[in-house]
DNA sequence: CGGACTGTTGATCAAGGTCAACCTCTGTGG
DNA sequence: CCACAGAGGTTGACCTTGATCAACAGTCCG
């Protein structure tokens, strides 16, 4: 596994193997980009919203989570941001950002200044296309992560969200975790779900007695993966990350 | 304003106008991708829930939208889709589609095969920067319609659908609509907002005995505009159609 | 003219929210 | 070493928003 100059792993190339295994060249690129990782705190603003964007981030360690919040308090948690994700690669898009990251453990990350990446995308079309890839990965998971707020019960809505983390999870490692941290507070659980604090509890209270999942403190794990899927009303037979299809693979090698 | 062979408008273009003026070789590209469009009818599925992905879809008129179902018969709308989107560009991210795309007026498209898009995109990375800018808009009004699913009131939520639709369209003409049609039932607007039919009948019954719209059939008005964005919960600075940036562009020329 | 579909209104119900008390850690300072 | 504070978690009692059920009205269309 590729290793940064901190000696830290690169979750990134995990992610994107999953796709591809991208061309030298294009690791390069995506190393010079980078730079020396910065660390954050827990708690740490890393986008504000409404504030000018600076840079994309890519997170090579610890949780982060993207949210909008309103003046009353109410807050939404959009997704969070796992290690090996780009945080708004598109910062170009427009110039203030729709929501606010916040680190909730400890995080490593490189910031990625929008020319530069823009620059490295005009230069390297493959590198734009797995950006682009990693992107409609996020838009993936916001669809669901909708499609649950608006339509499940509240148990499906937290059965999904520990499904989501648990597949990602997975998807940094080589298989399934057996045990995994969720280092998300209740009430953080509740502002993804849309549910208040006290019924996530419940919830959680539930799925545990119901001996879906089992977890201490934030240490969850999957008892009956079957039986979460389905109140998670996800579909047997999609598993998001496939491998790329060789058409596309042989056009992405002729450039 | 562009007009295709079959003598209608380019409201893609109208979208670009709002960020850039593609230069002459993009649209010819783009003018090729497209190639004649096609017509569907009302409730004709342009891609389907699992199904393989054949190509993108770039909508020149007509309404249509993406909805994700349950066995049980609940439905959410992801979004709608108007004329001027690119409804999955990224389609070569994942054989099966994750949600249905379902055309509610006539609409008319042009398809546009994975590879050929692929290939467009490594040959002009302007292009590129084009499609990720039209995506990332999306996964923004994404965020927002996740945020009010999640944690606004359902008056708050159909005064926020109303104000982006207003706002899409908007866009796609030189000012505001006065009056503009969202050919839309009541029952799809429940899919959308997260709430029943019944409710959504009776919010919007409220938002116009409070002469904040007014509404004859699908054929709306916004009263006061100034009351809508409040309840919708819209910030009074960030209107999302930016130019962009005078670096952003340099970069861009320089390709 | 009858049926299907959409919209409207009223009556009732339940999922989940709110409020409040209490508990369990963990860290901190006397 | 203990007292205390503060945050997060848990549980119970009660309440509200919006769902559900049902009846009916308008409209379109064969």
């Amino acid at each position: 596994m590729e290793r940064d100059s901190a000696g830290g792993r690169w979750p990134l190339l995990a992610r994107l193997a999953q796709f591809i295994e991208p061309a030298d060249a294009d690791l390069a690129a995506l190393r010079v980009l980078c730079g020396a990782p910065q660390q954050a705190s827990p708690g740490t603003q890393l986008a504000a919203e409404g504030a000018a964007r600076q840079a994309a981030i890519l997170v090579h360690e610890g949780w982060a989570m993207r949210h909008r919040s309103l003046p009353d308090g109410r807050r939404q948690i959009i997704d969070f941001v796992l290690p090996g994700d780009f945080c708004d690669p598109s910062v170009f898009v427009s110039r203030r950002s729709d929501s606010t990251v916040t680190s909730i453990t400890p995080v490593r990350y490189s910031a990625v200044s929008q020319v530069s990446l823009l620059d490295a995308v005009l230069h390297s079309p493959r590198l734009g296309v797995y950006l682009w890839w990693l992107e409609a990965q996020e838009s993936a998971l916001l669809r669901a992560h909708l499609f649950a707020v608006g339509r499940m019960r509240a148990i499906e809505r937290v059965a999904y969200l520990v499904w989501e983390l648990w597949g990602r999870l997975s998807l940094l490692q080589h298989e399934p975790p057996v045990a995994f941290e969720i280092p998300v507070s209740q009430e953080m659980l509740a502002d993804t779900t849309g549910l208040s604090v006290v019924h996530v509890c419940r919830t959680l209270g539930q799925l545990q007695r119901e001996r879906v999942i089992e977890r201490r403190g934030h240490v969850y794990r999957v008892l009956d993966p079957e039986r979460l899927r389905k109140l998670a009303q996800v579909n047997e037979d999609h598993h998001w990350p496939e491998p790329m299809p060789a058409r596309i693979r042989r056009a992405l090698e002729q450039v």
